[in-house]
DNA sequence: TGACGGTACTACCGTAACTGAAATACAGTT
DNA sequence: AACTGTATTTCAGTTACGGTAGTACCGTCA
């Protein structure tokens, strides 16, 4: 089994890697799909989210193909993948146990 | 309401957060709280954490004062700090409910 | 047809953050 | 005096992030 090195995942990381959890997709489609499963938090540009999915690909948690003979590509969710965001998965389950433990998570408007 | 413009948290400074939520501290002793929240994640050196203590100070959301005649620092959490904390901390709540919709969460041992 | 808006991706580049390694200093013990 | 544990600092290297901007393709609607 053995650790990836590569915890914890960054928010743009996590984001990337949850929205490809639903299936395979192309850039442009992740990039909504974060943009939807980060609201609250500041707007990811098309940079910061490709950039993400290649350093993804050269690490091996996402793979990429050429989709039709479009510009497009195809991203899809590796083992290692799968892996890395159920890690962060459980990495945020236990910070949200520490942060109730502890009395935090007010209400809006502090 | 309004945002604080410095969210998400990095790990560390999360943790460095959590940590002077129980009060005011000096780095040493924050150190040892972060290794002990932080537990599972990549262990965080003197640095590390230093290195956050002092660009949170420069940021105004822990203060620093000469604690006694000693080399020690105490660092204590402002009110703007202590917002932080919150949102971050809501932020994470909101992932957890995230995740847990999606029904990541696996169990150990993968 | 030609302008326009939406889709889809790429390139460049500065800033800032993180982190390892190692050095310093002081106190108390042995 | 050597050693251990507390407490902090410095330095240097890598990487990620995110802004701005540019390319390209497609459909549509006037």
């Amino acid at each position: 089994m053995s650790h990836n090195l590569l915890q914890p995942l960054t928010p743009v990381v996590f984001h990337v890697l949850l929205a490809l959890n639903d299936g395979p997709a192309h850039g442009y489609a992740v990039m909504r799909a974060v943009a939807e499963s980060a609201v609250g938090e500041p707007i990811m540009g098309p940079s910061t989210v490709y950039g993400a999915l290649e350093r993804l690909s050269r690490r091996g948690l996402v793979g990429v193909s050429k989709a039709d003979k479009s510009q497009r590509k195809r991203y899809t969710l590796t083992p290692a993948g799968h892996q890395a965001l159920w890690a962060e998965a459980a990495r945020i389950a236990r910070l949200a146990e520490l942060v109730q433990a502890r009395q935090l998570v007010p209400k809006e408007g502090n």
